[in-house]
DNA sequence: TGTACATCAGTGAACGCGCGTTCACTGATGTAC
DNA sequence: TGTACATCAGTGAACGCGCGTTCACTGATGTAC
């Protein structure tokens, strides 16, 4: 029987290259992407249960010690349930790390529409950051292995480049909401401005996120106080 | 022969833990402290030769997929020689780390014992941020694997605590550099204050050596006159 | 409203591969007298 | 200065484990008439 298998899988080795897949294949051909959506009720209980005990699991160990079949021990599935849903652990880690950028976004963005980077004085400005500063903590917080998928998403080749797509986009928002405010600062330093602000910012919210009982409040002081009289510098 | 070896191996399972190496284990018991220092010029080079043939593997590939039997393979060793001087791959990552965190902090350190914080005017500290920045990020970039090492000593928990010691080192040389120019910021605030500016400011240097064709020089001088002018909240 | 059929979802069991690791051994280097 | 011995260094070959993955199958849900 093994060797009926053997050749009856032969035809299947390397499956998804070339094929249909591959336009969602990462760098090295691995395919991020969900294999199926879920249509039923039940499947999306899976799909969901998947990711919310990977991202449980990833509170207590690093990204690297994470696999699909222990993924399925916890959740109380066989693998080939997750299989049905997940090519891979990569795609289950960009799925949350979609997520979590999603919903640190959604704030940050809610926060500029509102009028975040608007304040007209300075100690308006300086508060408005700390708000926002402590609102995407709390949402990286809360999220279930919020730090970790936040580390995974810099260290993972792959997902590295979800990172910057959506740090360029949330700096390509902070340039158009504050562009008519600096008319003298030419565009190309706005925009490199705004994604060093960007960037800035997450690294020091991991800062915190990963050392939580150090500081915290301190830090957010001192670094919305930095960005603060960096805005000075524009006009 | 297979069964002999089975039980004779017995005795041996778990050798380190509780044993006098357990001093040098990791978070979950894993070992990180090379096993032998080489005496003989041989074994310094076999050594080394682990070493550089893993930080140029880590050019190419995420720290994930790096293997102790495919650095064997490459550098045309024998497994064997390289669990003589390192009990795991994270012993191997946790040396790179080391050596590159080291030669980052020694330009950091030269250059504050030359004075590199002392300038008096808002020019020459911005002039002379702006040579640190670049000679580390020059150093990073010599460095075999630097930025793959760099993630890694983020995204490994056992290396982080790496990390934030020599973040926390470099911080306290700054604030002892500093601390008599601004004599009436507090102790407290300016330890604050520093390590935000060294974390923020290897952020920064992450950021430039992750895209690094990427307006390199704006990113760097919009950075260097962020902590300029945030400098000037001291007194 | 009930039956027949198609599709979706998940199981039990196993597979192959390669990773980390170790064994008994040979060869190279250093040292005591 | 040469020999004997101890220690250091590295080899060839293999092991067990567990990870990712797949198979043929059963059961659940939805739908057409």
């Amino acid at each position: 029987m093994g060797e009926a298998n053997a050749t009856r899988r032969g035809p299947r080795a390397g499956a998804g290259r070339g094929s249909a897949r591959a336009a969602a294949a990462g760098p090295r051909g691995i395919p991020l992407s969900a294999k199926l959506q879920p249509t039923q009720a039940r499947g999306q209980d899976t799909f969901e249960m998947v990711l919310a005990t990977a991202g449980e699991m990833l509170g207590h160990m690093g990204f690297e010690q994470l696999t699909t079949n222990a993924i399925c021990e916890r959740a109380g599935l066989t693998p080939p349930a997750l299989y049905r849903y997940f090519p891979n652990k990569y795609a289950i880690l960009k799925e949350l790390g979609d997520r979590l950028m999603a919903a640190q976004d959604q704030v940050v963005l809610d926060w500029v529409d509102q009028g975040g980077l608007a304040g007209q004085t300075f100690e308006e400005r300086l508060a408005s950051s700390l708000a926002i500063h402590e609102k995407v903590i709390a949402v990286t917080l809360a999220f279930p292995g919020g730090s970790a998928i936040g580390r995974a998403l810099r260290a993972v080749p792959m997902l590295q480049r979800l990172r910057f797509e959506s740090r360029d986009m949330v700096a390509d928002r902070f340039y158009e909401a504050l562009r008519a405010r600096y008319p003298n600062s030419s565009e190309e330093r706005l925009r490199v401005a705004m994604r060093v602000t960007v960037e800035l910012t997450y690294a020091a919210i991991e800062m915190v996120v990963e050392e939580p009982d150090r500081d915290a409040d301190l830090v957010n002081h001192e670094v919305c106080l930095l960005f603060a009289k960096y805005f000075e510098t524009f006009d």
